[in-house]
DNA sequence: GTCAACATTCTTGTATACACGATTGCGAGG
DNA sequence: CCTCGCAATCGTGTATACAAGAATGTTGAC
């Protein structure tokens, strides 16, 4: 039994146990049980406390002294919340590109937005939410603050799950794939008030959906 | 030695460094000993760790892989990208303060303000940095956004030492609680808009003052 | 049959032993 | 005198032992 993780399996831990909570394939309220999560991974408790402290850290996991960790779960409230400050994030990004983009910030801001309407044209959901975080990506780059991405990033990563079911109800990709393009129009012109009060519009109505789904989900079921 | 430690201890250890941090007690880019930290704390090296890890989340450590922790050292162009972050948030919290604080919000606003006003008479630094950062709060808290709030809170307590030295500078005590009068006002005139602005130009222009003097300070010495 | 109190079991939190990468200091070669 | 390489040392990462709180099951009384 090797005393030194084999460097790859250390992020495998994290990335992994990540994954699983945010795919939701490990369901929120689940218990994390150390043993079995060191079993698993061959590992023993040691390492897997550090990433499960990490974990909580992000937000994924709750840790209860004495009483072990669980994965985190977002009640409707906690989610319009998350995606309001999301908006307000997305929306400061968005000013700060149209500001300070760079010409390669607009080739790269344009190139995305076309494949977006390739992948809309095709009906291809899939694809349109790869592209359509990569617009977002492209968006966060071009505002050139180093911390504003992280914190986009992060804060992204972990209402993941809860975006994704969201783009295949109604049409939501033909007015997202509209709304890009305003918001695309504003950067492009300069215009950093406008790109803001988009992009936040936009970013809150997909949490506006989404979170009407939740809380109409939530009704019929108890409060756990 | 007790195996399970009394309870306040596991607090005191987190509190107490990162108070030492925040405080620049213990200087950015100071490594932290894992040994020496236990024995100072008369624990063990495992729970150190933890407290460690949770600070790298934090941000105010980082930990570099087989080599140990050091307290984060922020240049002055993160700095300047953490106060604009820190600006586009308290401006959110502006604007929703504006659109949906309560009655009592508006008491407790109105209160601080006169305690901010009767600091600034005085010409009490140390109380008028208090106070300001009362009314801060009271703003975040009528945003009634928890996740907002928490953000908020967690930016501000890193960028604390950052903040205090500036109030000292010029009369920026006077120019701050100017600023403070506008945006209060734009607040219980409901008009979010001009909260989140004023506010954010509050912070930012804070944020720019240090971030000046940073910029000077690290001219003389070499990057390390 | 229900509930409470106790004993048992399970799981977490801490301490410690040990392995191995990183650092450092020394000596040999240029 | 400087540099490179190696050896000794140091410090971190992991596994494991153990203590004590939490959960669970059992038994007894009402």
């Amino acid at each position: 039994m090797p005393r030194v993780i084999p460097e790859e399996t250390r992020k495998r831990l994290r990335d992994e146990l990540e994954n699983e909570i945010l795919t939701g394939h490990i369901p929120p309220g689940q218990k994390l049980d150390e043993v079995s999560l060191a079993t698993r991974f061959g590992v023993s408790r040691t390492p897997i406390r550090e990433v499960l402290q990490q974990l909580a850290s992000a937000g994924l996991v709750e840790i209860r002294p004495r009483r072990g960790a669980v994965v985190a779960q977002l009640g409707p409230e906690q989610l319009v919340q998350m995606f309001e400050v999301m908006g307000g994030l997305e929306g400061m990004a968005g000013r700060m590109a149209a500001r300070r983009h760079t010409e390669e910030d607009r080739k790269a801001l344009q190139r995305i937005q076309d494949a977006c309407l390739a992948a809309a044209r095709s009906g291809d959901t899939d694809a349109y939410y790869y592209e359509n975080e990569r617009f977002h990506q492209a968006i966060h780059a071009a505002s050139h603050n180093a911390f504003l991405i992280e914190q986009c990033t992060a804060l992204h990563r972990r209402l993941k799950p809860y975006r994704r079911l969201q783009l295949r109800h109604r049409n939501r990709m033909a007015s997202s794939l509209a709304e890009h393009t305003a918001v695309l129009e504003a950067i492009l012109a300069l215009d950093g008030d406008r790109a803001e009060r988009l992009m936040r519009d936009h970013v809150v109505i997909q949490g506006e959906r989404f979170t009407d789904f939740i809380a109409m989900l939530a009704e019929k079921v108890p409060a756990g």
